[in-house]
DNA sequence: CATCAGGGCCCTG
DNA sequence: CAGGGCCCTGAT
């Protein structure tokens, strides 16, 4: 195995970002749904995460400097070298989109409010957004959960980090940072595969390949119609309705619900109809009638809770659907 | 030891 | 539109 490039961050800048009101910062930045992965790390209050824009590598610092009706982020940004004004502020523009920051939740609210299920949820929630990464790095993680279980994802994205990464050193913190998309696109087919991501090693190469060429303008399609992103993301090799969805999500268009897979299927059955298996045309039937053009992020409040019940407490008709 | 499905997608017929 | 194939792993 090679040497990873190591880099330490010893500049750091500090702004602050206010979100609107409520705004429920760890529900925000840590996902218990989420596999861990190397690019980040949570405790309450804190995030560090790693970011590469271009050709730079950053460490982000969130902490939760305010309460959820008052509400305040403080970004820590680490780089090797001082920044610019406008480059600081090009950083806080992305993270404030990344976890959706500015949107307004209080017709989401009202919804949630008067529905029975999801009052408690919204109590515990109440001010959670979804949160994503950058396009690229999104995209990565969904090619190695595609048709593996979540140990599997987890070691095929650690082959990557381990071998195209770059630790960052910032804040007391080692975290890999992501390479860019050229160095995929260069590398060759096997020398992906060696590092056991399968058939997939096709996949990371020919969406490298789009964005290494600029044929992928992550800041175009936030501007696009749900109909219309959906329909450029599908174009990326790899991606298909199941990633697809996903990806709405990271793009907070929070009224795309429309495709459950097999393993969310029998979790909203659970949830919705406290029954095994119900069919998915249900399932989407059901959530359209309670929640309309909030589907999404209701949805997510209802998984991110679960999962967060799983890290404090076994729920075991879930342990077995989820087959780490 | 063999077989199989997994937090999909592409390609073919 | 249905169905086979795909890398690899752990479960059976």
């Amino acid at each position: 195995m090679d040497i990873i490039p190591q880099m330490a961050l010893s500049t750091s800048h500090e702004i602050e970002l206010q979100p609107t009101t409520p705004f429920h910062f760890d529900g925000t930045v840590h996902k218990p749904s989420h596999f861990p992965s190397g690019d980040s790390i949570w405790e309450p209050g804190t995030l560090w995460v790693t970011q590469r824009m271009g050709d730079d590598l950053f460490g982000l610092k969130l902490q939760n400097a305010g309460t959820v009706d008052a509400p305040l982020v403080r970004l820590t940004i680490f780089a090797d070298r001082a920044l610019t004004t406008d480059k600081i502020t090009a950083i806080g523009d992305e993270v404030a989109y990344n976890f959706d920051l500015y949107v307004d939740l209080a017709p989401f609210n009202a919804i949630l409010e008067r529905d029975e299920l999801m009052r408690p949820v919204l109590n515990r929630w109440l001010g959670m957004r979804n949160m994503s990464d950058s396009l690229y790095e999104s995209l990565i993680v969904y090619i190695v959960l595609q048709n593996a279980t979540v140990r599997r994802s987890v070691q095929m994205l650690d082959n990557l980090f381990r071998a195209y990464g770059t630790r960052l050193h910032f804040d007391g913190q080692a975290l890999y940072g992501f390479w860019s998309p050229e160095v995929l696109d260069g590398a060759p087919e096997e020398d992906l595969r060696a590092l056991k991501v399968g058939y997939r090693a096709k996949s990371l190469k020919r969406i490298s390949n789009q964005f290494a060429r600029g044929k992928v303008d992550a800041s175009a399609l936030r501007r696009l119609s749900n109909e219309e992103l959906k329909r450029e993301l599908l174009k990326l090799y790899g991606v298909g309705p199941a990633t697809v969805s996903y990806l709405m999500g990271d793009f907070h268009r929070y009224d795309a619900f429309e495709h459950v897979s097999p393993w969310e299927q029998r979790i909203y059955s659970r949830l919705l109809f406290d029954e095994e298996l119900v069919p998915t045309e249900q399932i989407l039937a059901e959530v359209e009638r309670r929640w309309r053009c909030w589907k999404m992020l209701a949805a997510h409040y209802l998984f991110e809770d679960l999962f967060w019940r799983r890290e404090h407490e076994p729920v075991p008709w879930l342990e077995e659907l989820i087959r780490l």
